[in-house]
This record gives C-alpha cells, sequence and structure tokens, in this order.
DNA sequence: GAAAACAGAATTGTTGACGATTTTCGCGAC
DNA sequence: GTCGCGAAAATCGTCAACAATTCTGTTTTC
C-alpha cells in the first residue's frame, strides 16, 4: 500500500478542505500530527509552495494559501482554455471505449441529478474531467490542470449549490461529450470554454443567496 | 542589493543553458561553487524539481531534466492558449502607453532583423511577449505562461534557425499588435494562437535547417 | 573469459542541536 | 487607558555529523 509521504497528506488534507485557509502550519505541530521530521514536513512545505497551495514567510512560517474570489475566476478562465486544448485533442483521437465511458459519465450524472444526489453528482462532474484529460493523451495540459484544480476545489461546493447551475451544467457536459465523440474539434472546444466560463461567471457575479455562502465555506 | 538566492542562480543557470539537460547536479558541488550550505542547494532542488526544471530520483541525485520535442509541442500548444486568453484581456483593457510599448517592440524587431541581428531580434521577440502578458494583468496565466517558458527556452535558439522563420515571426507578431491596440479580443487570440502553433510545428517538423516545408496549418 | 560476490567510495537522506528572527506579553511611564 | 520598551517564548533557518543507499571497481568462482 502507498506510504503516503508527508507531502501527499499535507496536500491532501488542504485540497480536502480540513486545514481552513489562512490557517498557520507550524512544522513542529505537523511533525508530531503526521508522526514524521520535522525536515520531511519542511520539504513538503516547499514542494505545496511551489504548487500555490501554501505560501511561506520568511522566520515567519507558513499558511495554506488563501484564494480570492477574483483569483477563481482566473483560475478558470485558464483552466478553460488549457480543458478547451485538451479536448481538441481528445475528439481527435476518441475511440469507441472512449467514447463510452463519457456517455457513461453523462448518464450517471443525469440520473444522480433527478435524485438531487448534488454531492456525487460533483463528484461524477470531476470523473467527467478526468475521463476527457485522460483521453487526451495530453500530459502537460492535464498537469497544469491538476494543479489548478487543487487550488480551486473549495468552490466546487459553492457553484454546485447556485439554483440552476448543476442543471446548466449537465447540459453543457452532454454538448460537450457529443463533439467529442463525432471527433468535431472545434465545437468540443468552444463547448468546454462555454462550460468552464459559465461557471467562473457564476464565481463571479453569483454570490450565494445569503448565510449559504458562510456556511458552505466553513464546511470543506 | 538582491542576494541571489541558491534557487535563483541554478535556475538561471539551467534557464540559460549553461548546465546541459541530463547533468547530474550534485549537492555537495553545486554548494560549492555557490558557495551556500547543502541544505540550500537541496531546498533549491526540490523547488526546482516541482518546476519542472530538475528531476530527483531518491537515494539517486538530481539531474537537469531533458524535454523531448514531443513535450516542447505539448508546452508551446499549452502557451499558445494560455497567451490567447492573455492577449484577450489584453485587447480589452489596452490604453495608449500600452499600445505604443507593443509598436516600438515590433518597429525594434523589424530593423534588428532587417540588419540580420537575430539574437537581437530574439530577445526582443522574449520582450514582446513580456509586455504582452503585463499589460493583460493576468496574473495567473503570466505565472504559468512564465513557467512553462522557462523549460523550453533551450528551443528559442533551435526555431529562429529556420530558414524564413524570424521573417514570418513579425509579420505574425504585428497582427498581434494590431488586433490588441484595436480592442479586438477574438483576433488578438486567434493570432497569438496562430502564432504559437506555427512556432511548435517548426520544432515538430523543422528538424534544424534541413526542411522549410512549415505551410501554416488550418488552426482553431 | 564471464558472471556473481564483495568491499570501498560517492552521494543522498535524516536526525538532533544550535543560532537567528519574529511574535507575544508583562511592566512602567505618561 | 495606552503607548513604548524590553525580556521571554515560539518558531524558523542552518549546520555538522551520522545512517542508508547506490555506484564502481576488484576479486573470486565456475
Amino acid at each position: 500500500m502507498a506510504v503516503t509521504s508527508s507531502y501527499d497528506a499535507l496536500r491532501a488534507a488542504i485540497v480536502r478542505g480540513d486545514i481552513a485557509p489562512d490557517a498557520r502550519l507550524v512544522e513542529a505541530d505537523l511533525s508530531t500530527t503526521f508522526a514524521m521530521s520535522r525536515g520531511a514536513v519542511r520539504t513538503a512545505l516547499i514542494r505545496l509552495e511551489q504548487d500555490g497551495l501554501v505560501v511561506r514567510e520568511p522566520h515567519r512560517g507558513a499558511r495554506v494559501r488563501r484564494v480570492s474570489d477574483a483569483e477563481a475566476v482566473e483560475i478558470l478562465q485558464a483552466r478553460a482554455v488549457l480543458e478547451g486544448l485538451a479536448v481538441r485533442q481528445a475528439a481527435d483521437r476518441i475511440d469507441h471505449a472512449g467514447a463510452a465511458r463519457l456517455q457513461s459519465c453523462i448518464a450517471r450524472q443525469r440520473e444522480l441529478l433527478e435524485n438531487g444526489d448534488l454531492l456525487g453528482a460533483s463528484e461524477v462532474n470531476a470523473e467527467l474531467h478526468a475521463t476527457l484529460l485522460e483521453l487526451s493523451g495530453h500530459a502537460t495540459a492535464m498537469r497544469l490542470i491538476e494543479s489548478l484544480n487543487a487550488q480551486t476545489v473549495r468552490y466546487q461546493y459553492r457553484t454546485i449549490l447556485i439554483p440552476g447551475r448543476p442543471g446548466a451544467s449537465v447540459a453543457e457536459h452532454a454538448a460537450i461529450v457529443e463533439a467529442v465523440t463525432a471527433g468535431n474539434e472545434d465545437e468540443a472546444e468552444l463547448a468546454m470554454r462555454r462550460h468552464l466560463l459559465n461557471v467562473a461567471e457564476a464565481v463571479r457575479g453569483g454570490r450565494l443567496p445569503g448565510g449559504i455562502d458562510n456556511a458552505s465555506r466553513g464546511v470543506l
């Protein structure tokens, strides 16, 4: 079984939201909670800083980086064009097996949504994006998108709570999959960009109704 | 003034090409040549690994990462869409001062090229791209592109040696600047993508001075 | 003569302790 | 009451030494 390095463990904790933004990351504390030497924690923090998940100030320690709403929009814009590139390439080299996997995602997401399972639909959402990336075979785009996505998972749960957004999302996904399976590169890229720019717009403008904002912020 | 950290010094040496790809980076050696503690060198290597400039294998040390031709193409494709995003935003918020700076780049590049100064033209090329990024104000795109560019500077000198490429390049740059100064977002993005995908095509097909066959492929 | 086994060298990884810097907190002056 | 000031605590940064691992060259054995 995978010996979870201090890096992986810390990364997962931050991405998952177990550690809140701006929370201090004291090397000594982490070394005890993760049962690892301070040196190991230190290198993990350095790597995480380069990942953009952590900020370190000299002699002042590390904190998990808070990404502002404005920056989340920027990140989604970058993802939009990069995933556009990926699906373009996916459309170019799509085969029957790949198409089947994509269709499966769509079907399951639609079903989960009809049952009101927002969380499950969100998971399938991530799976769909991951599948598209894998089918693209574009290692560089994959690496960049993975890195960007890690910084904004916190926002996933906010956008999915915006009324009407899940329904629109599934329609947009269907359009992407349709274009990819048809081998239509231009349309695939366009559909992906539309989709992610819509999400960006939701983050930018779509202030969540009332107190749900704070609630979701604390939750994950 | 700026105490060049071990990280900056090593990074510059690798990016500049002073240290060849696949060259071993022994911590003890580096610590003496850079007059810094082994610990500092160690953290620098970790950061560089996360940057994608260095690979480290357990107990086997670090080497500067060699990027294959295929990967260089991928990186240029990623840059194409990201810089497309950047110039789109630059076109949105362009002003007189910014337009003047861009025109200056074009004029100087054209002049240098007429005098046969390929190296100078290449420098102005980098300056133009940097200026466009700065004018876009898109911090995220800037960060990503900077990181990608550091990995492929080695290829700059190969593409510029391909007959006909510098001339085409200046024309493509002019098209980009024209679209940006005109505030035409769609055309700016398209022109930038055409430009960088042409460079990618030159890297892919143009095995050094041998094949001039790179016709502009239908793009987007 | 070739392959396996072994010893020595080279290099990385880890640990613990110590120095440096920032932050915190108590205390006195105004 | 609060503002400044200094000492103590907390925390990071660095260093040297040691352990662990891989590499290299030599020797042994078949």
